[in-house]
RNA sequence: GGCCCGUUCGUCUAGGGGUGAGGACGUUAGAUUUUCAUUCUAGAAACAGGGGUUCGAUUCCCCUACGGGCUACCA
């Protein structure tokens, strides 16, 4: 075994639809990985199953890998030196290597019809392809040798099965759960080559794994099972000893209940579990994805490693790079973990507090953008941006808190002040309005320190103005300090609002 | 059913033969914010069960239970 080979990864995904959370944590450990050891990326899209092909899905996962930041090195799209990327640009170069293991002795013909199949499986509960029954199957193990070449000649619907081992056992190790073992007398003779000429995962896999020399293969731990069969490959075709190191990663589960995290699910409980939003082709349906829900990539990115890893000191924010120089294998957990959407909305929310307002600015423009606003001063902009940043936990929830930065409020929370309005009241504000004309570019400690004046003079408590000022301003109970708002819209404006309210009010 | 993998607060996890079993999210209470959010302080909250091994097991071994995955000419 070459220990010192290159390092090289792939991801490789079926164009079958969205891109789901453990799909972008698998890419994730795989990029960090190859950044690490100053290895490469490889992106491979595993179409041979073509009644399962959906258009659009190959560049869904490249936008997807984009938006994250996990740009492979070699791709479908970018090319490489192990073209093609796609497999079923690559049908030819499976079908050599199984005709290869039949002619080896480790694998067969097998002309077995679906329905033949099935009836098998109805008449035995438990069947199963294997030793125990492959003598009395459809297939070039009993059928003669002229018989098979007649039925090969005449191209008769065939696949070809990997003959699996009677009474031997298959160990390897696996770099997060150690020394696994599997008895070959309870596996399948699994179909490497189907009958249409595609190559089933399980060849597709070893042969392109080793024809693009991977290092490490990195796969969810639903793989664990069909690992004997690809080890037994790796063994038939002569490659054991490029064989690469299996990583198989522990599952992202339902947050609540139990089995798999799907797509439904994510339905179901009001949270993505796509990337990117997904827009069916057939049904038009859209599920909604974790960017269009107003995720930052790097809090994304943040959150999935931290779901199933850790650097084993308290720390969870990391910085891409950081995950890049402390990601390591044997940190990765073996149990797998219930997706919390609770901690991924306070990751969001600490990106997002922490982000330099420059870097928030072009999608709370096309946020605006969407509510008709104008932007004339970029100044303006991005005060309101650092004093409502604090308050998101999404991007998206910057309208709902900043609205009034841009227009009058809609509407008013007068159940909160009607009641307790009164003529003293009412004064107070036009003797404000006076006190604001005078003034000019007036700081909001300034404009605090003349509301408590007038306050005083008007022998009102502070507390009672203090809320109906508010929500003259903003329509409602919330936002930041009421000065620091009169003084960003500036005492024209904030006259406006306390005239526009005082009817309201008194109305 | 069979096979494989797993099991520390509700959740993500740290730890590892002798610990007050640590952190984070969430949650509760309080402070700050004359609003709300932020922030701060404090609190509640866990080693699945049973056998071993050992002076001593949450930690090592076995069994059971539970959870998960796979069991297609899907990946």
């Amino acid at each position: 075994m070459s220990e010192n080979k290159k390092v090289r990864v792939r991801f490789a995904p079926s164009p079958t639809g969205g891109l789901h959370l453990g799909g972008v944590r698998t890419v994730l450990f795989n990029y960090l990985f190859a950044r690490q050891q100053g290895g490469d990326f490889i992106l491979r899209i595993e179409d041979t199953d073509q009644s399962r092909y959906v258009d659009g899905a190959e560049q869904y996962i490249f936008d997807c890998l984009e938006w994250c930041g996990l740009i492979p090195d070699e791709s479908a799209k970018v090319g490489g030196p192990f073209a093609p990327y796609r497999q079923s640009e690559r049908k030819s170069t499976y079908r050599q290597y199984a005709e290869q293991l039949v002619q080896d002795g480790y694998a067969y013909y097998a002309f077995d019809s679906t329905s033949e199949l099935e009836a098998q499986r109805s008449q035995f509960p438990n069947f199963r392809y294997g030793h125990e029954n492959r003598h009395l199957l459809n297939n070039s193990l009993n059928l003669s040798a002229a018989e098979v070449a007649s039925r090969l000649q005449q191209n008769i619907p065939h696949v070809i099965r990997i003959k699996i081992p009677v009474d031997d056992t298959v160990t390897f190790t696996d770099l997060i759960r150690g020394e696994v073992s599997f008895d070959t007398n309870l596996v399948d003779d699994k179909v490497l080559l189907k009958a249409d000429g595609m190559p089933t995962y399980h060849l597709a896999v070893v042969v392109d794994d080793y024809l693009m020399k991977i290092s490490h293969a990195f796969r969810g731990e639903e793989w664990l099972p069909s690992a004997p069969i690809h080890i037994l490959l790796w063994e038939y075709l002569g490659w054991k000893a490029d064989m690469p190191k299996w990583v198989h990663l522990p599952l992202i589960l339902k947050p609540e209940g139990n089995g798999k995290l799907s797509k439904r699910d994510g339905d179901r409980l009001g949270f993505p579990v796509y990337a990117m939003n997904w827009t069916d082709p057939k049904s038009g349906d859209i599920t909604r994805g974790f960017r269009e829900m107003g995720f930052l990539p790097e809090a994304f990115i943040n959150m999935l490693a931290l779901l199933g890893w850790n650097d084993g000191t308290e720390q969870e924010i990391f910085t891409m790079d950081e995950l890049i120089a402390k990601f390591s294998i044997d940190r990765v957990s073996r149990s797998g973990a219930k997706f919390d959407f609770e901690k991924a909305k306070w990751f969001n929310h600490e990106y997002i507090k922490k982000a330099d307002t420059a870097s928030l600015k072009p999608q709370i423009l096309s946020i605006l953008k969407e509510k008709q606003i104008e932007i004339a001063d970029n100044y303006y902009l991005d005060k309101v941006i650092a004093i409502v940043k604090d308050r998101l936990t999404f991007l998206q929830d910057f309208w709902e808190q900043s609205s009034f930065f841009f227009q009058q409020p809609v509407e008013y929370d007068l159940n909160s002040v009607k009641p307790k309005w009164s003529d003293v009241k009412t004064d107070f504000f036009n003797s404000l309005i006076g006190i604001f004309a005078g003034l000019q570019n007036a700081s909001s400690a300034e404009l605090e320190a003349q509301f408590k004046k007038l306050a005083e003079e008007k022998a009102i408590k502070v507390g009672e103005v203090m809320l109906p000022f508010r929500i003259m301003l903003v329509g409602g109970k919330f936002g930041p300090a009421v000065f620091d708002i009169a003084q960003l819209i500036g005492l024209q404006e904030t006259t406006k609002r306390i005239e526009t309210a005082l009817k309201a009010f008194t109305g």
